[in-house]
DNA sequence: CTAATATTCAACCAGATGGTTGACTATGTC
DNA sequence: GACATAGTCAACCATCTGGTTGAATATTAG
């Protein structure tokens, strides 16, 4: 995955209505009307949402008449999984103590 | 974790320097300078990277006299991976091809 | 004491972000 | 045809971002 894909994953999923419509989304594909209707923020600020999520490759969109059909694409989000699978080892809690034990020692 | 905690997370690693200066880390503790050198910006821009790194608690500082003694804290990772890992069952292409197929159907 | 080194702070800049409102396009319904 | 519905586009705004340069602060070395 490029370097730009990534920037782009991370910096979608930064942003917790993006989240949420995410998890909406892992429910079941919706209408960008069915999406907004959860958030209490206005309709258009959903679609630049959307956009930016599809700009990420997480949301997919199918036109269907005069509805967009949107759904979860969650590639991306394996890729950021694999990503941060590459720190696992300084994820224990132990092993930080370790480091720091042996920081302080020199 | 809380979803402010989240936002600056992702935010943190939207940044390619930012992840770069991650996986610096991940090889073992650090100077500012030290971390600097590895790329073409001001040493002003890495502290600032710094900072957010450290704001979203991936990079914990140590003063040891002049020097800033900078190592990784992963566990925000863990986190992120936490997060993404309840998207599991949509990451399999099998799965998001059934699923399409699915939506053909109706 | 002086000079060099390590780092931050402050001001500035261009561009992105997340929100708004208002207008527009396209499709469906009566 | 007229009206309602689904959604985008465009302009605007305040704030954040990633970078710069220049100055300030602290610590170490000569």
């Amino acid at each position: 995955m490029s370097a730009a894909a990534l920037d782009r994953s991370f910096a979608a999923l930064s942003d917790p209505t993006r989240r949420a419509i995410v998890s909406r989304l892992a429910g079941g594909p919706a209408r960008v009307t069915d999406v907004a209707a959860r958030f209490p923020i206005s309709l258009n600020a959903v679609s630049k949402h959307l956009k930016v999520l599809e700009r990420a490759g997480l949301v997919r969109r199918r036109r269907a008449g005069r509805e967009h059909h949107l759904e979860l694409r969650a590639a991306p989000l394996r890729e950021i999984a694999r990503w941060t699978s590459r720190y696992e080892r300084f994820w224990n809690e132990k092993l930080d103590a370790l480091d720091a034990f042996l920081e302080e020692e020199d």
